[in-house]
DNA sequence: GAGATCAACCTTACAACGTAAGGCTCCCTT
DNA sequence: AAGGGAGCCTTACGTTGTAAGGTTGATCTC
């Protein structure tokens, strides 16, 4: 007598699945018995695995542009860089509480129709600031992933502990200037956010970053 | 009679199969056959699957870094910009020839020591033309994978062909801007190099856009 | 109200995957 | 010559995604 399933449920007993015990936990029978029905069951709402990560990202992106969406619209005498600012530092936030979400968002598949809504959303600012399609369009690819609110990170924190001392001997051997960057910051093990030393104020300067270099091509 | 397997053998096969049949198509038994073996032989040159991708990332990161050091040293009054530059597009050509790569770099596994080598050649030249540790550290984290020669792209091609006019017709009325921007530009379609759009010019925009905001952080 | 229909769910089964355990066959060493 | 180990193979197991078809209960039709 319990109600029945349906692709929203599904979706969202899979992202708390992937948010607790992570996406390689998230296998067909493993979702199936977290809404206490079998694995065949899920596919009466839901084309397969694939479309299950598809409806992932979908619902992600969705979280996305409704926390950027409630952040609030584009203010009439803001600056152009203030809103996209804010607005991505709101996606931020939500990513950092999905963590496996960019990597299912780099498997190359189709754009999620949200997403499409969101760019509007980008484009419609930088055109009322005075850019050309043409600018807004580099910038779009510029920002790659921070619209959604991350950073590609490529590797991951490898060592985490081990022979500390003699590691750090060997590479200020080795790499002298890398040895002395680690020694000036010394910052990657305190704040570790969303992956490897990815902290807010290293999203944040390669956003001004973008953000100032594009003000240069406006008008 | 035949000569024994090696790492290096079985890794190079590997990047063959990739390259020609894509990731998924890489499994143990696959590899194993185009190699004239059994599957099982594999693991007496590699710790398991897990460790082959590893062996991958390694591979191309040192075909990556070995492209970068053929394209020269810094010159001593070369503007460490253009340094930048022909590193990261010389990556970029590599990276062209192993479209399956990036998606194996984002797994959060550790850096391969040959991209450690790699940064400390960056640092070096930023070092040397006066930047500081902390802003040279940022910069890394700005440039992304740019370094290894591509761009995050989230989502590939989803459409390729269907009904354009309807769609392009819906799209134009409830996404203006970017319906006007797909017609300014229609460039989507005729190179697509690697992934979704992301053309040479639009790679150099971003890295132009990055390098010569760093400059003003410069001395 | 009886019979048909259909959606939701379950059972069974299969192919493919990664890989643990152990066997065979050489070649090298002593 | 005897021992041993490197290199490769055989077999087998558990897990995965999912195809095929069965069961059940609610809803609709006549």
């Amino acid at each position: 007598m319990r109600e029945p399933l349906s692709r929203e449920r599904v979706l969202a007993a899979a992202v708390a699945l992937a948010d607790a015990e992570g996406v390689p936990a998230l296998t067909m029978r493993r979702l199936a018995a977290s809404l206490g029905v079998e694995a065949m069951s899920l596919y009466h709402h839901l084309p397969g695995k694939d479309g299950l990560l598809d409806g992932l990202v979908e619902t992600v992106a969705a979280e996305v542009v409704a926390a950027v969406s409630r952040d609030g619209e584009t203010g009439p005498d803001e600056d152009w860089r203030d809103t996209l600012r804010r607005w991505f530092l709101a996606a931020r936030e939500v990513m950092l509480r999905h963590p496996w979400a960019p990597a299912l968002m780099g498997r190359g598949k189709a754009v999620p129709p949200v997403v499409y809504a969101y760019y509007e959303m980008i484009l419609g600012t930088m055109i009322g600031a005075g850019f050309s399609y043409r600018i807004a369009h580099r910038a779009l690819h510029a920002f790659g992933s921070m619209p959604l609110g991350f950073v590609q990170e490529l590797f991951g924190s490898g060592d985490e502990g081990g022979d500390d001392e003699a590691e750090l001997a060997a590479m200020a051997e080795a790499l002298p200037h890398m040895a002395a960057m680690v020694a000036a910051e010394l910052h990657a093990a305190t704040d570790p956010t969303l992956g490897w030393c990815d902290s807010q104020v290293e999203f944040q300067f390669t956003l001004d970053l973008l953000l100032d270099g594009l003000e240069r091509y406006r008008g």
